[in-house]
DNA sequence: ACCCGATTAAAACGCACGTTTGAATCGAGC
DNA sequence: GCTCGATTCAAACGTGCGTTTTAATCGGGT
């Protein structure tokens, strides 16, 4: 180990960190070879069990890396609290879908969406830091629409969205099949969005109108 | 070859489809093993390359097998058409939950939800002989309670109303994690029926009520 | 009793993977 | 200039997989 302001050489140890996201992100935890993400890093295969010990231990530390990265810029809840209501679900879901269906991004996002589809070794750490504070600002949105819901009631409501969302990641290869490749894809998200709010905000069956900002 | 109907000899054979259809519809066509196959048929592993070629024809075999199998008992629109439109969408929600969420029924069903869950070599031929019936079922009750919608309109609410359904198997492992194991799974199904079926209506914004029996 | 195609069985092949080894290389400190 | 720990490298190891080979076995036809 050396100059770094932890431990571990600067070089080689973050350009396998670097090339193990890019790689892990589009290929899962099961399918990628170490041998792939090493010739990306321009690195010998025997680095890995030198600087993280196998190849799991990687993948948690790829995670803990990605974890402080999406943390930085906050990914929900960026609207100010002078949105209103209506515009904060919008944001909601239109972030989300943004994360679960763009391709090209940074692999941050990709990770952890990889991994909620086919959930591997660090699938605990990712609901915790990244689904479950998701489903906590949804909760509240759902409180501010329907005071009268007990937590059963929108635990229902916020799975039900979620869902929907996830699912126009999750069904892609089906999708593929069924209609022609890229339907509901990215360049869909508006019209997705749109549907999904509207049908989130009927689910609801508000009494009155949406309620005003918080 | 010797005495069935067609080609191939009945005991050897049939053993390892059936086994086959078993390990594939709980373990996906990666994860199991052909030892794994002839193990529980109490066959050598040269029988599948003997009787099937190789281990992906085998795969195709068995979803031949379990098609017919399932076309038999039709799946979907079982109840008859006196039935009111509300009972026939509470029928297709429940028959499909039912099939997703249940671990315990005959392969045929599993195999055919692992397949739409972790794509393998026979997605296509799922998606044509099972999935897009039952869109064109959905499509028609859409039709009955919207017949202003367009067919972009009812193809986006059948999507939805599928995703609701198929979110709560795959989202199983992140369930788990985020609250106790097994909620939200088979012992739920009546109140995640009544949940979707809730939203699916409510999604559909009807201008009167509910449309009489077709 | 013998033959012969159909079937089964045991063993090994070839490959890809994660992992480990042991030597070569680097670079600061004396 | 040399030493010594830190790091890199090529090569091999062990394992599990799908597949293939080769020989043994079965059973009806003559």
């Amino acid at each position: 180990m050396s100059t770094s302001t932890e431990s571990g050489s600067p070089t080689t140890r973050v350009r396998l960190l670097e090339a193990a996201g890019e790689v892990f992100a589009d290929q899962g935890f099961e399918k990628t070879t170490i041998r792939a993400i090493c010739s990306r890093a321009g690195a010998n295969v025997a680095a890995i069990h030198y600087h993280f010990g196998d190849k799991e231990k990687l993948y948690r530390e790829v995670f803990k890396h990605a974890f402080t990265k999406l943390h930085r810029h906050a990914p929900i809840d960026r609207l100010p609290d002078s949105a209103s209501w209506e515009e904060r679900v919008e944001d909601f879901v239109g972030s989300f879908l943004e994360r679960l269906l763009s391709a090209g991004e940074s692999w941050h996002g990709r990770l952890m969406t990889h991994e909620l589809a086919e959930p591997g070794p660090a699938l605990h750490d990712v609901v915790e830091a990244f689904f479950r504070p998701m489903f906590a600002v949804l909760d509240g949105l759902i409180v501010e629409a329907r005071p009268d819901f007990d937590s059963a009631e929108r635990e229902l409501q916020a799975l039900s969205l979620i869902g929907h969302c996830v699912f126009f990641r999750h069904a892609r290869p089906i999708l593929d099949v069924l209609y022609r490749p890229q339907r509901y894809a990215r360049e869909d998200l508006p019209r997705l969005q749109e549907h999904i709010v509207t049908l989130f905000i009927r689910g609801l069956d508000l009494p009155g109108p949406c309620p005003r900002s918080a």
